[in-house]
Order: C-alpha cells, then sequence, then structure tokens
RNA sequence: AGAGAGUUGGCAGAGUGGUCGAAUGCGGUAGUCUUGAAAACUAUUGUACCGCGAGGUACCGGGGGUUCGAAUCCCUCACUCUCUGCCA
C-alpha cells in the first residue's frame, strides 16, 4: 500500500508509475485519493474539536458535582451531550472516509522501479543473461511425466484418488530426491546468513492483508471456512508477518529468515496448455527467503538474494537464465522483480523456478513495521523476498537433463542427502 | 471439549466510574561523580493521527454499548493460564 504522503508529495510519479502499468485513469485515481485525505484531515479535526469541547465540559461537570453546584453541573452536561453528539457524528463520517480511503489504497498497485521496462506481459520480459550450458539429449530422451512414471517416483493417479488433480504422491526415491532438495535449499540458505524457519502453513486474514493476498486474491488461496484459517499460497506469508506491527532499532537489521513449507493455490482459471506434470501443482514445496531491509540498503540486498539463487542453480548444474520482469508482468506489490528459470531439455522450455522481489516499503505500510533509526526518527522498512527455490520445476529439470539410458543422474551436491547417485 | 481465572506502558505490577496516558519497581537514555567502569544521585523515557505552532485527539487484548465522564460497568469476539477430558 502507498502511503498518502508520498502520493501527495510525488504525484507526477504515481501517475506515470501507475501509466507504466497501463491503468488509464490513474490521473482520476490520484486526484481522487488525495481529495479523500483531505476531506479525511479536516472531519478528523472537526471531530477533535468536539471531543475536546466534551471532556473540557466532563471535566467541569466534575468538579461543580464534588463542590455541590448541581444546577451548574446540569447545564455543563447538556452542552457536553450536545458536543458529544456532534463528535459521534463527525466520528462515523471519519471512520467510513478512513474505511474508503484505505479501500482505494489497497487496489493500487505498487510503483515500478525506473528500470523496470514497459510491457503488457511475460513475453515483454527482458532477458538479462543466460548462463550454463543448455543439455545435448539423445534422440527419443523423454519429458518428465514419462520419467517419473518409468522410474515411479512420482504418482499423479494416486494423488487424483486421494485428493484430487495437482496433488501429487512422491514415492521411493522421489520422495528422498524432494527431502534432498529442501535440505541443500536450507544448508545454503544458513550458510548465507538466514535464520532457519518453520512457519506455521495456515495463516488468519490479518496476516493476508499484510503481504497483500488480501483484499483481491482470496479466490488463489485454500480457505477454511470453520476457522477462517488460509492455506499459505508461500512461506513470504507468514515469515513476513512475523514482524507485522513491529517497531525495530537500527542495529537489530536486516532480519533474515528462510523457511521451508508448503504452498498451497487453487490456480483457478490458469490451467491450460504447459501445465503438465510437475509444471503446476496445487501443492508444492519450496524454500522461500525473506529479507526486512533498511531503505537504503533495499537495492543491494535485492542483488545478493539474485545471486544467493543463482549459485544453487548453478551447484545443481542447470542452465538457467535471469529475466527482469516487465511492468505489466511485474505482480501487484513489487517494485521490482526478477525471475530464474530454468531450462528444461526434454520439453525444450524455460521454467520459472524463483521470483525475487523487492516490495519497498509497500508491504511494510501494510504490515506497520518500521525501524527507528540512529536518529530516533521512525519509518518504514523494506521487504523483500525470494523462492530458493521452488522443488517441481527443479526438480523437473534435473529429470529431463540428467536423463541417461542407464537412468537419472542425480547432481552431485544432492548426493550427500539422497545417498544415491543415481534414480533407476 | 467442559469448568474457572485472566489480558494494563519494553518487562513486572497497582489502579473497580471523575484532572488516569495511567502509581511503583525493573529496564532504557542523558547527565553528575570517577583515570575508566560499577554503585549512587538527578533528569528523562509509549505509539499514531490532526495542527505552522501553542496545542488537540485516540489507544489500558479487538469490536460494540451505558454515562456529562469508562482502564474501571454491560454485551460480544479473540487469546492466555489452571483443573478435567481427549490427543501426536
Amino acid at each position: 500500500m502507498l502511503l498518502v504522503s508520498y502520493i501527495s508529495e510525488n504525484k507526477l510519479e504515481v501517475i506515470q508509475g501507475l501509466q507504466k502499468r497501463y491503468i488509464e485513469n490513474a490521473e482520476e485515481i490520484v486526484e481522487e485519493i488525495l481529495t479523500m485525505d483531505a476531506e479525511r484531515r479536516q472531519s478528523q479535526k472537526d471531530r477533535d474539536d468536539a471531543l475536546a469541547e466534551a471532556n473540557k465540559s466532563a471535566k467541569e461537570i466534575g468538579m461543580l458535582m464534588k463542590s455541590g453546584q448541581k444546577e451548574e453541573a446540569e447545564k455543563a452536561k447538556a452542552s457536553a451531550s450536545e458536543n458529544k453528539q456532534k463528535a459521534k457524528e463527525l466520528s462515523a463520517k471519519v471512520t467510513e472516509i478512513e474505511e474508503e480511503l484505505q479501500n482505494k489504497l489497497y487496489h493500487i498497485p505498487n510503483i515500478p522501479h525506473p528500470s523496470v521496462p514497459m510491457g503488457k506481459s511475460d513475453e515483454e520480459n527482458e532477458v538479462m543473461y543466460e548462463k550454463g550450458e543448455k543439455p545435448q539429449l539423445a534422440d527419443g530422451s523423454k519429458p518428465h511425466w514419462d520419467l517419473i512414471e518409468q522410474y515411479d517416483i512420482i504418482d499423479f493417479e494416486l494423488g487424483n484418488k486421494v485428493s484430487g488433480a495437482g496433488f501429487p504422491f512422491y514415492k521411493g526415491k522421489g520422495a528422498r530426491m524432494q527431502r534432498a532438495l529442501v535440505s541443500f535449499f536450507l544448508d545454503e540458505a544458513v550458510a548465507a546468513g538466514y535464520l532457519e524457519i518453520q512457519p506455521p502453513i495456515v495463516i488468519n486474514e490479518a496476516s493476508g492483508y499484510g503481504t497483500g493476498q488480501l483484499p483481491d486474491k482470496e479466490g488463489q488461496m485454500y480457505f477454511m471456512e470453520a476457522d477462517k484459517l488460509y492455506m499459505i499460497p508461500t512461506a513470504e506469508v507468514p515469515i513476513t508477518n512475523m514482524y507485522r506491527g513491529d517497531l525495530l532499532q537500527e542495529n537489530e537489521l536486516p532480519k533474515k529468515m528462510a523457511g521451508h513449507t508448503p504452498c498451497f493455490r487453487r490456480e483457478a482459471g490458469s490451467w491450460g496448455a504447459h501445465v503438465r506434470g510437475l509444471n503446476r501443482l496445487h501443492q508444492f514445496d519450496k524454500v522461500e527467503i525473506v529479507e526486512i531491509q533498511k531503505p537504503s540498503e533495499s537495492a543491494n540486498a535485492h542483488e545478493r538474494m539474485v545471486k544467493h539463487v543463482e549459485m544453487l542453480l548453478e551447484k545443481l548444474g542447470l542452465p538457467y537464465r535471469r529475466l527482469l520482469l516487465c511492468s505489466g508482468d511485474l505482480s501487484v506489490n513489487a517494485n521490482l522483480c526478477f525471475d530464474l528459470e530454468v531450462y528444461s531439455g526434454a520439453q525444450e522450455r524455460w521454467l520459472e523456478v524463483s521470483s525475487i522481489s523487492n516490495f519497498g516499503n509497500y508491504q511494510a505500510n501494510r504490515l506497520k513495521l518500521r525501524y527507528r533509526d540512529n536518529h530516533k526518527k521512525t519509518q518504514l522498512l523494506h521487504t523483500l523476498n525470494g523462492s530458493a527455490l521452488a522443488l517441481p520445476r527443479v526438480l523437473a529439470a534435473i529429470l529431463e537433463n540428467n536423463q541417461t539410458e542407464k537412468g537419472i543422474l542425480v547432481p552431485k551436491v544432492l548426493q550427500k542427502y539422497t545417498g544415491f547417485d543415481i534414480i533407476d
């Protein structure tokens, strides 16, 4: 959520930022917000004045009663009642405007960073660079959905029977590969200075609002009506919400956390071509890294996070490329986002395995997450996060790229976790 | 899940209708003293919004109500603790 003060002080920049996201009536929206804010301030001032009068009378009444001046007290009561009534009406007005303003603000996306290229869809994301060699696969090489059947390591049919489409069973070496990847990712994150966290995988409504899943994206999350809890779509939500409402000291920063969780996504309406096998699931595992940073450090932290994830892919021996997301593909909350995609040799496709985003103070403003700097001034922090990494597509690429006649070769770095070097 | 007791400032803990944003203690910060530190002493020490400012307003778990006036009374929700039950 953008700060009203920011909108007011950087009006032109905000309008242009929204236009970059193809919001047509950006100017109108900004004007409307500033008008509402002025209205809110005026109403609040009026209400506060009325309350101040009422409070004053109340104190007088107290003293009059004590000294036995009943008649005077009765007079003051009448005046207090009047002011109180007035304040009540104004209060209702303030609340109404505040709610409306808040609601408007919730629906305004973050302002893209200047380096974000203009573009309507993922097709216009900018490929920054490509690293690693695409595998030379023999004729007759198979996509991963065939390989998992051949080696009986993941069972979609069983998932259909027990849960539904998109909830596979991992079996034997498949399950072990999952465990190995999780351990590898977490160990690397801890080595990079992240605090390992095992968060809850359900969240309440307030947390959903804090990181921006609510309102608007409730349709993407599984919801348990009886307890009003949402299944998390990513560990970002519980981990970032650890600090919701907090006021941190400058010397405790940055906060770096990493956590492994299953992630649940309804993916309503997003099934179509290219979603076979592990490419898109309702439940998948992911290790997420989250950083809470001072504004001055967030850009550097962002770059370090990208490098961390690239290092993971290099250690796994997967060819990857780095994308700078264009304005049309940038998520609502982010101001700058890099995607990392791995090349999956048999599908001959790039698969997104990580999104590393800087949210600036957009989430922090929702979360009311601030810090007190060394000059004792409080200000909003910056939040960042990235997948490090999402498992299914990494596994898909490993299966496809490492297939041989004898079986699938397990990347060296995983072998100490798997205890085997080939899936056959 | 049943019965009971709670939820007050960074922490502990007083306050059961009137100048309470809230005693007191601890902690924090600054200063005095000291070669330095400790101790002691003194002062200071919540957050947010409105206002150029003086200042005003709100917040004692959340929401609502009673009253001229609520931390204090009522309703409601959430959470915590104790006992019983159940359970990994």
